[in-house]
RNA sequence: UGGGGUGUCGCCAAGCGGUAAGGCACAAGACUUUGACUCUUGCAUUCGUAGGUUCAAAUCCUGCCACCCCAGCCA
């Protein structure tokens, strides 16, 4: 086996395995692992976890495996079991071999009878609550069971027996036999194992005793070969507890654990049990519904993997509690779009364009690129016309200051075709802009010698060749203050007010009718944002779901 | 009032005793058949705070302050 070299460092975990690899504590190569609980659906913070883990491992020559953490069959399914996969695999990563926690209960379950051996665990017959009374609180010491001392016979007998299924759940426990007055309250005797009877989603019923994450987790990484163990920040103090538990394994192979913070965005709902909440409360259409930062949601968005795993790199990563600014998200889902969205006019919000000096069954046949950011593209044609739809942002019957669009009198560039001229406009019983009116000048066509330049460029399409096409707008989803009060990551990460209108729908929208469009294609609106297909959509009818809007510079507001 | 962490620009984040990287955001300008993209420029005399050590401190020491996590037979 070769040995490992030093890397440069891009964060501080790196520096720690550098450390452990020149002081000879990492010999070979380094080994993590994802560990989820298969108890929920992975929302954006998981993939800082899985960049991380497969990310590190590779770095390094090593491997990161797969290991559900499935020790708790209250809360887990084979749903989720599925999910993670599919969703690991979407990111594009590999792990190299699945494992189970429940793989190892017999190799936990012997370690915990060597504890017991060595007078370092002991049955319980407390009562969960009087456990909780016994433990003492944060700032006093706890007390002793009184079972605490009972001889290694006796523990061993009630151990087996505890395994055998002949106690109630609830009714003895696994302790490890620590200090009762730790000030550190997650080494005053934890629980390591308890009595479970639920039929698990893998293992069935066949265990009755199931180890808890204390006492498995930092097993299993040892097993496993495990060399680093990256976890979250809630796991500090549980170090001590990793520690001892590796030490008095007889195991091998010592894993470190290293915390790192959790990924928040502001505004974002990120908390499993919140997720579950909007979905089970209907106000989402499931897990996979495009304003929820799950996973799944982000992919139906229109969001690619590599978006997410560039911003998850330039975000970062440290000990500190951090909620990030949108936007950062939004430029790196834009960064990536940019260079392979197929450019398509599709009006949103259409008010009526006529072309004065053009007779009505006029067309003049153009040419647009499909990919104008690549060298080379495809190209299609589009006919432009008398009757046109433009967009009802682009027309001003009193311009804001330096507006470029369409106001009477202004030049503007229709998209891909030639310069026109405003020369006014209709209004309808509501008072709203109906029909604008505007000559062209046939001496303009893009991509021809015309020398004329002119401020704006806007979209458009003709009458002619229209179909109705169904736009979905989405933002932040973030819920009411009474329902995030109970965590403060929960609040740091949904702290403003419930947002009803988090979905608009926009159903008067047209596009060219013979641009094909498809599921695996990602497409810029001109001028509006990025957009893909959604599931929802049907043969008479495509749906687009908006992944993010382009940025706009134009802000009249701030002009003086 | 116990223990464990963290505090560097609006938001992330490097830095680890030698005189404040980078990204997002923002601002100005250039370019432009997308006010997008791209490009150029600007953006912390200061590192939670008060002292101390030193020729020299964001980096070392001390005291404060603020925020986060922990009292599941959850993970």
């Amino acid at each position: 086996m070769e040995k490992s070299k030093p890397i440069e460092v891009t964060n501080f975990i790196e520096a720690e395995i550098n450390k452990d690899i020149l002081e000879g504590k990492v010999k070979g190569f380094v080994q993590t692992r994802q560990p989820p609980e298969p108890s929920g659906y992975m929302h954006i913070g998981h993939v800082r976890n899985i960049v991380l883990n497969y990310g590190t491992a590779k770095k390094y020559g090593g491997v990161c495996n797969l290991r559900y953490d499935d020790t708790n069959p209250e809360k887990e399914s084979q749903e989720f079991v599925d999910a993670i996969q599919e969703d690991v695999k979407w990111l594009g990563y590999n792990w190299g071999n699945i494992y189970y926690a429940t793989d190892y209960f017999e190799q936990n379950y012997q370690i915990a009878v060597k504890l017991i051996k060595e007078g370092k665990a002991y049955v319980d017959d407390l009562s969960a609550e009087e456990v909780s009374a016994y433990r003492g609180t944060l700032t006093t010491p706890g007390k002793n069971s009184p079972y605490r001392d009972r001889s290694v016979e006796e523990n061993l007998d009630l151990f087996e027996r505890m395994k055998n299924g002949e106690f109630k759940q609830g009714e003895r426990c696994l302790r490890a036999k620590i200090d009762m007055a730790h000030p550190n309250i997650n080494m005053r005797d934890p629980v390591i194992y308890r009595i479970q009877y639920l039929h698990h989603q893998r293992i069935g019923d066949k265990w009755k005793i199931y180890p808890s994450y204390d006492f498995s987790h930092p097993l299993d990484d040892c097993i496993e070969g495990v060399t680093h163990s990256l976890c979250g920040p809630e796991f500090e103090d549980h170090r001590p507890l990793y520690n001892w538990v590796v030490e008095n394994s007889g195991l091998t192979n010592h894993s470190r654990q290293i915390e790192y913070a959790n990924l928040y965005i502001k505004g974002v709902i990120l908390g499993k049990r919140f997720i579950k909440k909007l979905v089970n409360e209907g106000k989402v259409s499931g897990f996979d519904d495009p304003r929820l930062y799950t996973i799944r949601g982000l992919r139906r968005r229109g969001i690619l993997p590599q978006s997410l795993i560039d911003f998850v790199y330039a975000a970062g990563i440290s000990k500190a509690v951090s909620v990030i600014d949108p936007a950062m998200l939004d430029y790196f889902v834009r960064n990536t779009l940019n260079d392979c969205s197929k450019r398509v006019m599709v009006v949103t919000d259409p008010i009526k364009l006529v072309i004065n000096n053009l007779a009505d069954d006029e067309e003049i046949e153009i040419s647009l690129a499909d990919y104008p950011q690549k060298e080379e593209t495809s190209k299609r044609k589009y006919y432009f016309g008398k009757n046109l739809y433009i967009e009802r942002s682009d027309f001003e019957i009193t311009p804001p200051p330096k507006y470029r669009r369409l106001f009477v009198g202004n030049e503007v560039r229709l998209n891909g075709a030639f310069i026109v001229k405003c020369t006014g406009y209709d209004l309808d019983d509501s008072g709203n802009v109906a029909t604008v009116y505007a000559d062209y000048d046939p001496e303009t066509k893009s991509g021809s010698n015309c020398t004329k330049k002119v401020k704006g460029t806007i979209h458009w399409i003709n009458q002619n060749h229209a179909k109705q096409v169904e736009v979905r707008l989405f933002e932040n989803l973030t819920l009411p203050k009474e329902d995030n009060a109970a965590g403060g990551k929960e609040q740091t990460a949904a702290d403003d007010e419930f947002n009803p209108n988090s979905l608009t729908i926009l159903n008067n929208c047209y596009a060219e009718d013979d641009v094909e469009f498809n599921y695996t294609d990602r497409y810029q609106f001109l001028r509006t944002g990025y957009f893909c297909l959604d599931k929802d959509s049907t043969a008479d009818k495509l749906v687009f779901n908006r992944t993010v809007s382009l940025k706009d510079s134009y802000k009249p507001n701030t002009i003086n």
